[in-house]
DNA sequence: CATTGACTTTACCGACCGGTCAACTATTAT
DNA sequence: ATAATAGTTGACCGGTCGGTAAAGTCAATG
């Protein structure tokens, strides 16, 4: 059972780096089995398909960015708000290094695939859909917290809480898109700002 | 000259549709030219490569947006923050149309693109970069004529109108990955709330 | 010691990938 | 009328795609 479960985690790990650095589709099974050294035939011993070892790889995913991200930045040693403006400080740290380390900036992993996937695999965009409410759950819960401790005016927090985390998910991309690691910390600024009443109504 | 600009035009169209539709590497030449009714040798006689397409396609469904989308939302009969809601309206007017004879929300085609290929392609990397940049412009002409009208603070509108746009990519990836047009509408509510001072310092 | 079942390996499938090429036709300019 | 040019066509390139099948290896179990 030890080098079985070491097989099947270097498909895993192989599978989130190079989907991650590329795409969904432009990552083959042969590069991922070449990357994990398995052969192709082995691969399929695991995974009935390469879209199996996909959402394997995004709970994988979710759990290291649930670990090392939210539930770091969320803990409870900060007043709310500031556990939000500690989440965007770590969002950064991480991107900058990716970029540092790969020469670019490689944006959501789950946001990547749901915009590559979504229009073309129901499963894989549901996988990502119930991955980005999770993420969202922190943020609502912080809100909610703020609102008790008198830190906010009363909102809808779970409202608030899409809309905060649609604004991190569009930072990501922009960086991306800019190649700048540097956008997720200037725009991260302004996040909190979507917490307070319009200027019109 | 008439029926070679149609032969061209169809493979633009055909790949702008196909594309925005699916991915860029899903979409394989030779279904484009199929759905243009293009013989691939033709193909290449016209574009020197799939990416070179993918660059012109790129820049003709910018002119589209800019047209019907930013031109119209943006002009002059309302007031500048008015206009911005507009905008929102309109943007989910479009989607949810195509959600409605497609089945799917395809999100923005630019930050798709820009997702699936900036970490690979450096030239369409940049040239969704380039169109993002211009699609931040009307946004922030109109929050410095709103500061010059009294209808908001003195803020930097470069700024503002950047992290305005970052939320709109969010908001469409968003409507994407829960395949829900309304995200649009709901989000686009709050858009505003960006624009004015952070509770926290 | 034989059997079982998990795992690996190799060869293979038809389809398709982006791109090339030379031959061919139609149009235009001289 | 002819030569040059623009556009079209279909065959072809090596390589890769996701996936399959069967034979082989190996450790644990009876």
């Amino acid at each position: 059972m030890n080098l079985t479960e070491d097989t099947r985690q270097r498909l895993l790990n192989a599978a989130e780096e190079l989907i991650y650095a590329r795409s969904y589709c432009d990552v083959g099974v042969q590069q991922i089995c070449d990357h994990a050294g398995v052969k192709k035939g082995s691969f399929y011993h695991f995974f009935p398909s390469k879209r199996d070892l996909a959402l394997a790889a995004l709970d994988q995913t979710h759990a290291f960015v649930q670990d090392t991200l939210l539930d770091k930045a969320f803990a409870h040693d900060l007043p709310p708000l500031a556990r939000i403006e500690r989440f965007f400080d770590s969002l950064y740290d991480f991107h900058k290094q990716v970029k540092d380390s790969t020469g670019h900036v490689l944006g959501c992993p789950f946001g990547n695939i749901g915009c590559e996937m979504s229009s073309q695999d129901e499963v894989l965009r549901s996988k990502v859909d119930n991955i980005l409410s999770a993420c969202e759950q922190p943020f609502a819960a912080a809100l909610s917290e703020a609102t008790a401790k008198g830190e906010l005016p009363a909102i809808d927090a779970a409202a608030s809480a899409g809309a905060l985390f649609a604004y991190t998910e569009g930072i990501m991309l922009y960086a991306k898109a800019r190649n700048d690691p540097e956008l997720i910390r200037e725009f991260g600024k302004r996040a909190l700002r979507l917490l307070i009443p319009a200027v019109l109504q």
